[in-house]
DNA sequence: TGCGATATTTCACTTTGTCAAGCATGCCGG
DNA sequence: CCGGCATGCTTGACAAAGTGAAATATCGCA
């Protein structure tokens, strides 16, 4: 028994929202596990190696007076440091401290969805899906 | 030339997130031609019919308590009205007025992306990508 | 040298999220 | 019928995050 277009569409839809949910969902109880927040977790990840502020602006589309608060409280859990760039004294580059490398290795292995959603699909797969996707953005 | 998996699976992600973008930067353009939030604006348009509070708050994944700051700032804008629920005086029912109505029309008509993401896909495309996406969140 | 751009911070303010507690009402078992 | 537990909503206190304007320091170039 075939479905009409529309609710397919919904499912679709459906989809989609179960899968940010489940991205979500995973950064959620990953970061809960370290009394930190989603955003938090993105941020220190995004600073395993030394960058500038600004990158990690763009990283978490934030703007930049954000981001100095919410590197203010990693860095004040001590999980990230501020070094000036040799190369540029405006810049402060932000690198997380080896607690602060311990704390993301962790993270990571509690984010296995987030680090591998496709893991499922055959490169075939991967094609169809990439092409099934770029149609819906062409809108 | 073909791409590896890895390549691949990076551009699905990618793809993924663009659409996340899409969805989210239209709803806070239309939310900011009415000075809104995008929050608000799930809000408003899910009490388009008189709704209780808590069936809000599942919609938005939203705690109750949320819930009443949220109305209550649409409250003050005139495009919303509590009611009391006949049927159980403990529910209250959020309706939008006639501006609210108003406000929610235009709205959906900013957020074309949203009403009809799959307008570019055949129905077998369809049924397709619902088979993919069901395969990434079976992990 | 000097001046407009860039990087970061600070400040004041709003919105959203979390949690505990409170109030009114509904419902059920004895 | 009633006492007690559950449910729907609100309140209050507080933390996190977003916004926009302004301050500071430094850079790079005419």
């Amino acid at each position: 028994m075939p479905k009409s277009p529309d609710e397919l569409a919904r499912e679709v839809i459906g989809l989609f929202a179960a899968i940010n949910r489940r991205y979500a969902q995973e950064s959620e109880s990953a970061a809960n596990a370290h009394e930190l927040t989603p955003l938090q977790v993105k941020a220190l990840l995004a600073a395993e190696d030394p960058v500038p502020m600004r990158r990690i602006a763009d990283h978490l589309r934030a703007e930049p007076s954000n981001v100095t608060a919410i590197i203010d409280r990693l860095e004040s859990r001590g999980l990230v440091e501020r070094h000036p760039d040799p190369g540029d004294r405006r810049v402060k580059l932000v690198a997380a401290t080896a607690a602060g490398r311990t704390v993301a290795a962790d993270l990571r292995t509690r984010m296995p969805f987030a680090g591998a959603p496709l893991a499922r699909l055959t490169t075939e797969q991967r094609e169809s899906l990439r092409e099934l996707l770029q149609l819906v953005l062409e809108t």
